[in-house]
This record gives C-alpha cells, structure tokens and sequence, in this order.
DNA sequence: GCCAACGTTGGC
DNA sequence: GCCAACGTTGGC
C-alpha cells in the first residue's frame, strides 16, 4: 500500500475525568479530543495526528497509572470549540472562531487491553522502558510513540494488531 | 498530601 | 530578552 505510513500516540486522560470506558460508551465509539491546552500537544493535534493513526489511551494521575486500551484516530485536527465557550472549564478568550488557537481531534476506541498495563510493566519490557511517558517530569498529554513500542504493548498484551487485516 | 518538573506570565 | 513567580501536571 502506498501512502503515509501509519504513525502511533500516547495520549493520557484522567479516567474521573474521561476514561476509556467513557470512550467505550460513546456513540460511533467516537468522542473529541477537547481541551488541550499545551502548544507542543496542539501543535501535534493540529498538524501530526491523522485519521488512521493508532492511540495508546494512558490514565494518568490515579491511583495506578497505566495504559487501558488501544483507539486509532477518525478525524485530523480542527478547531476545539470548547476554547470559544464561556461556560466550559477550557474557555480561552484569546481563541476567536476566525482565529482558532486550540485544536482537538477525533479518536475511536478500537479494545481495551486484557489488563492494564502499568508503569512498572512497561519499565520492565525492553521495548518500552524508553517510552516518553516514563521520563520524569513529561507532561505532554499527546506523544509520539514509536512502532515499535506499539508492538511492544500488543506483544506483552497477547493482543493482535488490530490494523492487520 | 507532597513535591519535582515543567510551561506560562509579566515586570523590568 | 531575562528570569522570578506562579499555576499545573502527575507520579509517588
């Protein structure tokens, strides 16, 4: 097949805030990615991210962080409305509808992992014990994650690719 | 709850 | 343009 080759992201949410079974639980599967509110993470949003692409979904600041579950993206960056509102905790003044300055995308959960897969775990595997999420002090909420490190999360998960035909 | 690491803001 | 102060993130 030609074309652009298939790039991979680590991308974290509180689970009381939205998990992966709220995810789960939308309609179509599907649910924006709103509320970004870092430029290097837009800046990915807007630009990186495409429909297509795989998305390790990471819980992050809970009581056992790790990543739950496998999601692939169903729309490329466009503006994050939620930045024009008033009433929403993401409001920012300084985003006009002419003039968008957040960007989300649009993300589809694919399965969860037979059972998450924690910070321990990942340090623990070869592959994964360089993943970005590791590093100390990383705060990005959308990273890059290598091919093989997404091979590594389904090789210790005995998940298949869910891009294989 | 603690606190290190980081990004952003604003005075100068 | 520097940098101190501040707010936030997020593991522990």
């Amino acid at each position: 097949m030609t074309g652009e080759k298939r790039r991979y992201w680590l991308m974290k949410s509180e689970p009381n805030c939205f998990s992966f079974d709220d995810l789960k639980g939308r309609p179509e599967k599907t649910e924006h990615w709103d509320g970004v509110r870092n430029f290097q993470a837009r800046n990915l949003l807007r630009d990186e991210l495409k429909p297509g692409d795989g998305v390790l979904f990471y819980h992050s600041n809970t009581r056992e962080p790790a990543i739950v579950g496998l999601a692939k993206v169903v729309r490329g960056g466009y503006p994050d409305h939620t930045a024009l509102d008033p009433r929403s905790d993401h409001f920012d003044p300084r985003s006009t509808e002419g003039n968008p300055i957040w960007f989300m995308v649009d993300v589809q959960s694919l399965r969860p992992l037979p059972a998450p897969l924690t910070r321990d775990d990942l340090r623990r595997h070869p592959l994964l014990s360089g993943m970005g999420v590791l590093k100390k002090g990383n705060r990005l909420s959308v990273q890059p994650v290598s091919a093989q490190e997404w091979q590594g999360v389904l090789e210790i998960s005995g998940v298949p690719d869910p891009f294989e035909k």
